[in-house]
DNA sequence: GCTAATTAGCGTACCTCATACGCCAAATTG
DNA sequence: CAATTTGGCGTATGAGGTACGCTAATTAGC
């Protein structure tokens, strides 16, 4: 919701030396955080219930860290943080196609990082890390640095915005389609009932239409690259 | 947060026959909280301070209302029920451009619609027919229904994604790239400096950036609709 | 070992917020 | 002018985040 500080993402992390030595510990109160979120979802991730979670008192957690807010980037930038998916591949379509991917099995994963992601934040160093390594790799099959960049940050944004539709539809709860079961709303948008149509259940049809995208955006790109040779 | 009922949405507007005449109404209500949204960001937006600029008591909301939760989708939908940024092109690739221009410029102006729309809902009218509108335009100018409903969502798509780095950067509050005006952080990731650093105030930047994406993304499409010619 | 300094754990109190409940007011229908 | 229906809203409740300050545990210096 509010501002985060940035020094809280960036900062050093200041050793301790002497003093009561700490039982709780910034990684392992983020790590449940996200088990909770995982599971239960963003909100019921709540101090009281993660302290429970932790045995511990609910105000021992501000001592490690500043408050709610910061608690949601923390837990959104230590997934960042995780193994990539980053393939052997050595042609650059390969690896970016692997890679859009696999932030849309993060994002199914762990689908409560995508409100987080698209709220007002800064970049941390878990997602620029991230990056960093994408762009690595692609540099290495030879793709060139400023090339990969836009590279990466357009399959990024597509990835991101194509997943959207995708959650909420796997746990059945709430689908995005809901409405297209009416037959009156389906003969109201003949066109986007289409979309749903072959496979009932819709879930199935929508990651299909996902490397849809992703592979016509890649066919840009590759127009765009080849043309620079 | 939490469901949202479907027929909030997509429900008939039950009409009042007898009785009190309503001094509230529910698009009053949407429309109080969206200027509230915008001005003073989503988080401000309390049923308390609602009520108090409508002039009314705080449980009087309920009776137009739900609740927040519902309250907050009524917001986003409403949004999409605004005049569509529909030009009077007649190839696809200028609708298409001009619509993904408007859907950015939206959310621009809406930075808080952004994480509406990426949290778990149900698709309601007002989206559903400004989607509508754009299939019913690209047929007109030739493209067949089934092509013109993946260009949509994969424009969509896109365009959602690659505006979130620009929310925030705008009200220089709080830049994404805040970290980048580390020396250290550029020297440790220099390729990613390369995106913030011809213009150092990175806003303007990430709209050329929104932009050849967009083009990337409409050249893909464009090689496979003229594959299918 | 003793004392001072330092850091962690956490109970209590407070504040904000959403909202269930119930009463009253204002209008329509007969 | 009752009876009915619908809207406005005050009060109370409970959940959630967090400021404050006390206590406990440990180390550094003597």
């Amino acid at each position: 919701m509010g501002k985060v500080d940035y020094n809280l993402l960036w900062g050093e992390a200041a050793r301790a030396g002497r003093g009561r030595p700490p039982g709780l510990s910034r990684e392992r109160i983020v790590a449940e955080a996200v088990a909770i979120a995982d599971a239960e979802g963003l909100q019921k991730v709540s101090m009281k219930h993660l302290a429970e979670r932790l045995g511990s008192g609910v105000m021992s957690l501000y001592r490690h860290v500043p408050g709610k807010d910061e608690l949601v980037v923390l837990m959104y930038d230590s997934l960042m943080a995780g193994p990539l998916p980053l393939p052997e591949a050595d042609h650059w379509r390969d690896v970016l196609r692997h890679w859009g991917l696999g932030v849309r099995d993060l994002f199914i994963a762990h689908p409560w990082a995508l409100t987080v992601a698209t709220s007002e934040r800064t970049m941390g160093p878990g997602e620029a890390g991230w990056v960093d390594a994408v762009l690595g790799r692609l540099s290495a099959v030879g793709l060139p640095a400023e090339l990969g960049l836009i590279a990466v940050l357009t399959v990024d944004c597509f990835a991101l915005g194509a997943v959207r539709p995708e959650i909420g539809s796997a746990g059945g709860d709430t689908d995005f389609f809901q409405f297209l079961a009416d037959p009156a709303a389906r003969a109201r948008f003949p066109d986007l009932a289409r979309l749903v149509a072959p496979g009932s259940a819709s879930g199935a049809s929508m990651e299909d239409y996902f490397e849809f995208g992703l592979d016509r955006v890649l066919d840009g790109l590759e127009r765009f690259i080849e043309s620079r040779h």
